[in-house]
DNA sequence: TGCAAATACTTTGTACGCAAATTAATATGT
DNA sequence: ACATATTAATTTGCGTACAAAGTATTTGCA
């Protein structure tokens, strides 16, 4: 209940949204030889892993908005790497389908995650798991 | 080299990035009491802090990007928390100073770190100082 | 069977986040 | 002294992030 809570070298909040910026930031560069943004990207990644999935279960996967992956997928449609389809057992739902260049991409992107991994030179990689184990607390805790 | 790399699941940059964008969500209930944003509270812990500061200090303290800190700046002193004076001895540079009403809210404000705190029932003290040990030095490693 | 609730997605409006360009003022070097 | 570089801040344009409202469809249930 003290006024110390309220300084920003005490806060966990302000170093993760810190963070993350950063890592936006970062990716923006190596990014550019894909001619794509950090979201776009993790909705590559998304359909690399499985593809043909509905819009609905991209969103779950990225965990962006589904009002701002509505943008996404439309960018990414324009720039030829996927296309929406429509799913004819429920015509609610709308299956998103990679291009062939979107497909190729994937050989272009392979090294990215070494290049910002590059740029962790603090972290070794149990600490990185340690990381990562811990912002998955944080993010069901924050779920809702 | 692998495309496992690749995975959502493997990463600490999507982590990162969803994590931060909870913490935004997660404050914008809690805060609509104070009428005031994510970012504009951070700016308001920074002035809590040490007022009547430059521009330029703010955007340090804060790492929020410059161009956005005008338009933060801007509509908070429109909300009546701060002014922006000019510096006589610098011109180039500008103070921004709390008024009472920016000043007196941090009252109100005292309570928000317990609020968002006890949603992270899965982290205990001594993790959350561990993560926040490995995010500054992320954070470092990211800078530039 | 029929209609209210739920689901999937889109649209709208506001607020960042950031690179790049711009403007104004001060500092620096020769 | 004076042109040049640097610093401080703003402006512009694009891309999200998200709540809230809107539009179809489909489910569930009385």
């Amino acid at each position: 209940m003290s006024f110390d809570q309220l300084k920003l070298k005490n806060q966990l909040c302000h170093r993760l949204y810190m963070a993350s910026n950063s890592i936006v930031r970062a990716y923006r560069e190596p990014l550019s030889e894909l001619n794509i943004t950090y979201p776009q990207y993790v909705v590559m990644m998304a359909l690399w892993e499985q593809d043909e999935i509905t819009i609905a279960e991209v969103v779950t996967k990225t965990a962006i908005d589904g009002g701002a992956m509505t943008q996404i997928l439309k960018k990414m449609t324009d720039k030829g790497l996927l296309e929406i389809i429509k799913d004819d057992q429920d015509k609610r739902k709308r299956l998103v389908k990679l291009t062939q260049q979107g497909q190729t991409l994937k050989q272009k992107a392979v090294n990215i995650p070494n290049q910002i991994g590059c740029r962790f030179n603090s972290i070794d990689s149990a600490q990185t798991q340690q990381l990562m184990q811990l912002l998955d607390l944080v993010i069901s805790d924050l779920a809702d």
